[in-house]
DNA sequence: GTAGGTATGTCAGTTTCCTGACATGCACGA
DNA sequence: TCGTGCATGTCAGGAAACTGACATACCTAC
């Protein structure tokens, strides 16, 4: 068992990272005329699904450490975008919830991001891109 | 055609990120014994797999700019991994390509990520794993 | 032959994310 | 009650990637 990778064609890591980095690329480029980076979009779009999120767990779900979840949240709140609570209801967890210019913004980049998803996957059928999910869903959990 | 990107779930963009940070931090983890970086690790890869490769070509094969490959060839060629043709043959580019050592360390990083993607998609069977790579691959494709 | 366009190597500065560290607030058991 | 552990927020410093810029080498068209 001390085979390597073998060709890159075929190697699922290297597929990987290159769709990432497709997307990625494709999202900047989507996102820039709101003056929006993937992360901040990727921010305002899980606090539209669950306001209230605290920075850490913010940082779970776009997968960043809460360091830089916290500098995240410090630009956008600048920006009139979210509103962070001053104290703590409870523990020292600072719910957020986004403003409604934030609300705003999420519209069109949320549209803006779906459209390059639809691209990316306009030759997969439904069922396709359903198992395509799943699988890469499966992926992540096999590795944590 | 305004709709937003919809239950993060059912998003494959999300569940793209998710996958590739995933294999990202397990490959981080698994290569930190050798002192390889993922980028470090992914350019002997391909540098073994296609020697003479200039520095522009490889940053192309590893998705960073060719400022970044520079770096990365610097801190492998002091390490002696590598070695860069002084002059080149035509035009500007320096073909690259692995010493002895360098041979010798991607043997064992290029195993400890083989182990990485098994482990990852442990539960496919052949027929699955080709077309999660063939989906991929159209994914990256579309978006180019 | 010469000018324009493209590709490469390299330097400099900036951004972004990370690791390390520390203080605070809560929960649990001795 | 008190100490231990854990999660969170925040500050500071460093590592890694990026963009912008410039010089050089080739290739093409006029």
């Amino acid at each position: 068992m001390t085979q390597g990778v073998g060709d890159l064609d075929h190697s699922v890591g290297y597929a990987l990272k290159q769709a990432a980095t497709a997307l990625r690329v494709a999202m900047e480029a989507g996102l820039r005329p709101l003056e929006l980076t993937v992360s901040q979009y990727s921010c305002l779009e899980v606090l539209g699904q669950r306001p209230g999120l605290s920075a850490a767990e913010l940082a779970r779900a776009v997968f960043v450490t809460r360091q830089s979840m916290h500098a995240l949240l410090l630009g956008l709140e600048e920006r009139g975008l979210l509103a962070r609570a001053a104290s703590a209801p409870q523990g020292r967890a600072l719910p957020t919830e986004l403003t409604e210019a934030g609300r705003a913004i999420l519209i069109e980049a949320s549209a803006i991001v779906a459209a390059v998803e639809r691209r990316m996957t306009a030759s997969f059928g439904p069922e396709a891109l359903r198992r395509l999910v799943d699988d890469l869903a499966a992926c992540a959990e096999a590795l944590n």
